[in-house]
RNA sequence: GGCCUGUUCGUCUAGCGGCCUAGGACAUUGCCCUCUCAAGGCAGAGAUCACGGGUUCGAAUCCCGUACAGGCCA
């Protein structure tokens, strides 16, 4: 039975290099019929925030990778909101609330001698790291409360020193594990340290706490990034010395931002939330995030629905970082933005057009009118956001760009040929695309002057700038009423 | 500083000993189409497979070293 998790830190929003390892396991989940575990790691109490667990449940809902066990949500329209309740049998799913399982493992690894109590001081403890910068030798913890006498121990307990709870780590021997993409690997035991699994608060450490869980919650392949390989090996030695089967590992490569350095805010958007607000559909960025770091055989870009999850495979995935490229990032979102059947383009570009004013539920524009306007430009439209943007024109008066202006509407003649068209506008009937267009061209060969000295002046006129939809068409879906009078303003404005 | 992991066009990648005079995609260049901008079509440029040694009849592919990058522990 596979059983996978994504188990992020409430810590910030949903990041890049979150949402890929989160997609990777649950297609792996879905591509094995598996499950898809959701565990909140908040054991840090500090850095923590009920915030943060909305955003990240919110990114991976808008990102579709739903999960199987976890934290139960509802959604209304501005969100989603933690029911209180949970799915799945082996929860709960927040690390918080597990604290008792915590400490039963614990004081059980205590009495085995498997741990011991650390009364080192933070003090002890930087003089350690001082002595080991000096001596330049790596630091490592020394291990000097390892043997304590019986009558020192009792004498620590007694007086109630606070105390850390350390792994006794064999000296000698290596451990190793198995990782589906980096293949079999092994460390030397003696490198590693008595590492803490319980912290002098009482909460358990991140590696003590990811180990119980994955190991109750069943989990069979844990796949993360890589920046825990080297905690791997820490959390193994704990598998094995509860007595508990091992998990097969896949360590993830990073996300690097295009400069080669870890992926951060200096780099532009790096949360998934922000890729939202920008417009991104997500099933680009799916898309996007799948091929960082695994492809197929025949380097295929785009994937159908549900096709993902039918393809993917460990095997696959890249052992070196992947730089994220939003240029290419961009180029899917156009892609899948064209590839919507246009009801359905409408409906997403809804909140868009009604945050620019341009529509809403009583007012209209009727959605019939949106989607024929929209039709018009539509292999243009990189983000949902551009829509707006680039339809401004059909919703309300031109805003004329002075360069436009200066360049097709200063022209020589551009007046004449727009008084001109105004009359033969006016009384042209029917007032279609196809008539418009003959009009147009008619009156250039009669007037012996290019077609593009009665087109561009004609498009600045009506839509106030130089680049647009196909002319006859905009102003057929503009209609002779209101064409006529931005011609007529037109020629009003100032020289 | 130690350890770990990695290194194929600018970027994402295919490749798992002969099919590679290295394939695809994004970006890029030119041309065509054209009422603008796009889109589309066609053509092109771009990687001595980090470097140096081996192993082999034969290596991008296997082994060793070096360099560089990233990660972890500090």
């Amino acid at each position: 039975m596979i059983r996978v998790r994504f188990a992020p830190s409430p810590t910030g929003h949903l990041h890049i290099g979150g949402a890929r390892t989160a997609l990777f396991n649950f297609l792996f989940a879905r591509r094995n019929r598996g499950t898809f575990i959701l565990r909140i790691e908040d054991t840090d109490e500090v850095r923590s925030t009920p915030e943060s667990v909305g955003g990240i449940l919110e990114g991976l809902r808008w990102l579709e990778l739903d999960w199987d066990e976890g934290p139960e949500i509802e959604a209304d329209g501005s969100g989603v909101k933690l029911t209180g309740r949970e799915n799945g049998d082996f929860g709960p799913y927040f690390q918080m609330e597990r604290q008792d399982l915590y400490r039963k493992i614990a004081t059980q690894l205590l009495s085995e001698g498997k741990i011991y109590r650390c009364y080192c001081t933070a003090e002890d403890l930087e003089s350690m790291r001082r002595h080991a910068q000096l001596s330049r030798i790596p630091f490592k913890y020394d291990g000097r409360c390892r043997e304590l006498s019986e009558d020192a121990m009792r004498g620590k307990a007694a007086s109630g020193e606070p105390h850390v709870l350390r792994f006794r780590m064999p000296q000698e021997g290596a451990t190793q594990f198995k990782d589906l993409i980096h293949g079999d690997l092994s460390f030397e035991n003696n490198l590693l340290d008595d590492f803490i699994i319980v912290k002098s608060s009482g909460i358990p450490t991140y590696n003590f706490a990811c180990v119980v869980d994955d190991h109750f919650m069943k989990i069979s392949h844990i796949i993360r990034g890589d920046d825990h390989l080297s905690n791997t090996p820490r959390q193994v030695r704990l598998f094995l010395s509860l007595g508990w089967e091992v998990p097969i590992f896949a360590h993830l490569s990073m996300i690097l931002g295009p400069d080669g350095s870890r992926l951060s805010k200096r780099h532009g958007a790096t949360s998934v939330e922000e890729y939202k607000s920008l417009g991104y559909l997500p099933e680009a960025m799916r898309n996007y995030l799948a091929l960082l770091g695994w492809s197929t055989s025949d380097s295929q870009q785009i994937f159908a629905p549900g096709e993902l999850a039918q393809k993917f495979d460990l095997e696959h995935c890249q052992k070196n970082p992947a730089a994220f490229d939003a240029q290419k990032l961009l180029w899917m979102n156009v892609t899948y933005i064209r590839g919507l059947a246009d009801p359905e383009l409408l409906e997403r570009s809804l909140p868009w057009l009604e945050g620019a004013g341009f529509w809403n539920s009583k007012t209209a524009p009727p959605k019939e009118r949106l989607r024929a306007i929209m039709r018009l430009e539509k292999e243009k439209y990189r983000l949902l956001s551009d829509i707006p943007k680039l339809l401004d024109f059909f919703f309300q008066e031109p805003k004329f760009d002075p360069q436009a202006v200066e360049k097709v509407l200063n022209a020589e003649n551009a007046s004449q040929v727009l008084t001109d068209m105004l009359a033969e506008l006016g009384k042209l009937d029917p007032f279609t695309a196809k008539s418009i267009e003959e009009n147009a061209r008619r009156y250039a060969a009669d007037k012996k002057i290019k077609n593009g000295a009665v087109f561009h002046p004609l498009r600045v006129a009506v839509s106030g700038r130089t680049q647009g939809p196909s002319l006859f068409e905009m102003i057929e879906m503009l209609g002779q009423t209101v064409v006529l009078g931005r011609i007529r303003s037109a020629l009003q404005l100032p020289r």
